[in-house]
DNA sequence: CTATTCTACAACCAAATGGTTGTAGATAAG
DNA sequence: CTTATCTACAACCATTTGGTTGTAGAATAG
């Protein structure tokens, strides 16, 4: 999947599964270990079905994969959603500093 | 939570700002030149009201502050909103280097 | 003063979100 | 084979979201 260019879409998914605090918590989980979709579940105080709908989002956002393993499902966390939310954050950050540089200059010459 | 030491309702409204292409171009407008709301809502296909309330989400967010100006009320970026996201997504990344660490080592010991 | 502009806010509406329970199919375990 | 586990998905519900129109007040313009 190509998906060097966003698009308002992804990005809206993007922020969007960021915008959860189950959903940052399952990102942290399936980063750092190995966790089947019960195996998740079994963290939160919400119904089995709760978590998948969460997962799925998740998905959808291209922040973890899901690989199927005899009967469970292994969520994995994929680099790629993360990477192009900070890239967004880092264009908003160069455009601060370009304003900031903008005002010196001002007021250097000023 | 490891990762999440800023208060989950923060986050929340945080990601929820920037989950909205409209709110997106706000801040990027907001951070280059000077708008009032009125300002900004003459560059979208959606009424005043509706600008109004994305400003207010924004504001919400501690991503942009109001100033009244006369009758105006003068948009402002504020960088705390901004930073704060980034620190996290930072936070996420140096959760995923640490794991390519400890993958890498697992590899150069067996 | 009067008219216009800018803002705030309420009321309303459709769609999305975040949760639930229930049903059903695959796979693993006994 | 039978039972338990894991997943998928539908139906439902309450709340939130993103939009609308309308009303009203404050500040500016003429």
């Amino acid at each position: 999947m190509v998906v060097d260019k966003l698009n308002d879409a992804d990005l809206d998914r993007l922020f969007q599964a960021f915008a959860d605090a189950t959903r940052r918590d399952i990102v942290t989980r399936v980063t750092t270990g190995e966790y089947s979709v019960s195996g998740l579940a079994r963290h939160y105080a919400m119904s089995f079905a709760a978590v998948q709908k969460h997962v799925a989002v998740l998905e959808r956002a291209s922040l973890v994969t899901k690989e199927k393993r005899g009967r469970e499902q292994i969520v994995r966390a994929h680099r790629g959603g993360l990477q192009r939310a900070r890239r967004l954050l880092d264009a908003y950050e160069a455009i601060w500093r370009q304003r900031a540089e903008r005002i010196a200059d001002i007021l250097a010459q000023g």
